[in-house]
DNA sequence: ACCTTACATATGAAAATTAATATATATCAA
DNA sequence: TTGATATATATTAATTTTCATATGTAAGGT
């Protein structure tokens, strides 16, 4: 994994991708519809930033079916992953990463109950 | 500490604020001078990344005689301390960071050597 | 099997917004 | 006055959004 330190934040320096690659790490996995649902955006919006998480090595794609899932990439360097994830401890139950949970597990419809 | 997790991550998304931050971290205490010569930028730039960088909330300056010195804020949240921690652990023994490093401790006439 | 329709996602191009740089000038302490 | 740092402005560059359209996949009807 050559990620770049520079590339990884600024990946997160947008805080719709912050919300995103939060939710994601808590949900597990998610499609590109519950991000557009949750975060409340146009699905070009979700469906670039998206492209730039996985640009960066940030998340993997997955493709099911019609839906393409996304999740936190495991073979980021530790010190990557450990920054995610303490970042995720301390802060996702504020605002507004604390709705944007609450918005997708409410989802009516969602395609796929992989978690949670 | 009222720092967003979006000032945060947007103010280390600039390679130089990245540089500059994991510098000051490693070297304690740095005035502008000396990031100007570490870091190989001109002066107003060097100032106004550390201005943003200020306006974040992620370091102080202390200004003394002459000289204005930069360090990490200790009231950051802690998970945004750990994630300054474990990043710069990660990957100051890297380039650019690394070279940052030697820059600075070998820089001719270092102000006031307040550490290493 | 073929064609059509519907749906999820991605992409292209233009517009709008925001950030960065260079240069010049200002402030402030000794 | 000098030297270190900050700020203001103009310009350039990068990023983000919007809208329209394209791609790919599944399901239904013939």
């Amino acid at each position: 994994m050559d990620l770049q330190a520079d590339d990884f934040y600024s990946a997160l320096s947008h805080p719709m991708r912050l919300r995103a690659t939060l939710l994601i790490k808590q949900m597990d996995e998610l499609c590109v519809c519950e991000l557009t649902h949750a975060l409340d955006q146009a699905q070009p919006v979700i469906s670039r930033h998206l492209a730039q998480l996985k640009e960066a090595g940030i998340v993997l794609a997955r493709k099911q079916g019609l839906w393409v899932y996304y999740r936190i990439n495991d073979a980021l360097p530790s010190w990557a992953l450990n920054v995610i994830h303490i970042t995720s401890d301390g802060i996702t139950n504020s605002a507004p990463y604390q709705a944007d949970l609450q918005a997708c597990t409410t989802m009516p419809d969602r395609p796929n109950q992989v978690c949670c």
